[in-house]
DNA sequence: TGACATAGTGGCTTAGTGCAACTAACATGT
DNA sequence: ACATGTTAGTTGCACTAAGCCACTATGTCA
């Protein structure tokens, strides 16, 4: 049987800016080396796949990570030298901006917040992290051209000015403001908190929150 | 560890009905049910996750499959009997028209090719392998909303009404022949056979082919 | 030569999107 | 009080893409 891991793209906003977190690695293999946060299946631990995930990051970084979603299952006989056969399903989380810091944990040296725009140059990262972090990227900018909301981010509400720009630093792409709206009218994927307003020295805006079960 | 696998869900057309091949279990857990064909993974002999799941076809069905695509990796505790942690990587294929029948194999009692539309009400399928061939089938009608051709299916060369006629059977509803032909041309994606027809008691039609390296 | 069947095209309508201009509501400085 | 600046939110318009449907084109066969 293989050796079985899984590893954690996490995401967050950073001053504006879409991270990627890395940690860097205390022992070998690669030791030194910046790499995704992961850690071995454990048959005796995890219930599910998605339960060893969420362990594996309370473990190294500390924090739970709602809205785990999978994004690929890679293996071969090469991907890690501890290994005759290494198997590895990927794992994204978006974590919400006033979300708590994760904190280096178990055989983590450092942990750093990578800026998206890194992942375009190549890099030296851990055996095929650099890889992995990509597709992570690229899945989350698919979701939102697809006007799949980016729920793990979102605070309980929000103006709509705030999800837009949310939505563009995830797409990597500026969004047009009136037919960004329309598209969550007629969708009905939002609706307003009647009465609640935030601002400053200018118009207030009205604060939403996201429709229940509704994609 | 997990005791891992990889399992097939192998869709092709038969009499332009869409149907996933199944097979009957010849042993235990779940002898006599029917179910995906698949197999263990075996660190001594495949090298990638996907050569694993061409080594099962191979073995269970004596047919290669061109055109594979993982869909997702399931795990758990419960999944199956035999072990305390289950993990399978399922995998999907698309096999041409003309393809060679396969047949049954190792451990395998029988094969049978269910149409996509039993998959629509509940049956007895061995562990969760109606849940994963329904995934097989959505994933494949959504590439087709999204307008990537079947390339699995195509033979060299083809009519356009016989890609629609595809395509058709694979999202499972009818398409306008003027917007797909359209779109088509726009994307460039096909490509006339000059001089090639075909054609019975009617007007020919003229020969197309998949233009290389464009999705 | 005309009926028939399938291939292939074009025209109309409607829905969705991007662009840009517009109005609305607040604070602040004079 | 009122002009100014800033952000919120709306509206109109042009362009594109899609579905619907009718039309033309090209073959066989009786």
């Amino acid at each position: 049987m293989p050796f079985t891991r899984v590893e954690v793209a996490v995401l967050s906003l950073l001053e504006g800016q879409l991270c990627v977190l890395l940690i860097k690695r205390k022992e070998a293999p690669h030791k030194g080396l910046w790499g995704l946060p992961g850690g071995v299946l454990r048959i005796d631990l995890d219930a599910t796949l998605e339960g060893a995930a969420q362990r594996v990051a309370q473990e190294r970084l500390g924090a739970k990570l709602p809205y785990l979603k999978q994004l690929i299952a890679v293996g071969s006989k090469t991907r890690d030298p501890r290994s005759p056969w290494a198997l590895s399903v990927v794992y994204r989380a978006l974590i919400p901006i006033t979300s708590i810091e994760p904190l280096p944990g178990k055989r983590i040296e450092a942990i750093r917040w990578a800026p998206a725009h890194e992942f375009d140059v190549d890099q030296k990262l851990a055996f095929d992290h650099q890889a992995l972090a990509r597709s992570a990227l690229a899945a989350t900018k698919i979701e939102i051209d697809e006007l799949k909301l980016p729920v793990g981010f979102l605070p309980d509400t929000f103006t709509l000015t705030e999800l837009q720009t949310l939505c563009e630093q995830l797409a990597g792409r500026a969004l047009d403001k009136s037919s960004f709206r329309r598209k969550l009218k007629d969708r009905m994927m939002v609706e307003p908190v009647e009465g609640k307003f935030v601002g400053g020295a200018n118009r207030p805006a009205l604060l939403h929150r996201l429709k229940p079960n509704l994609d």
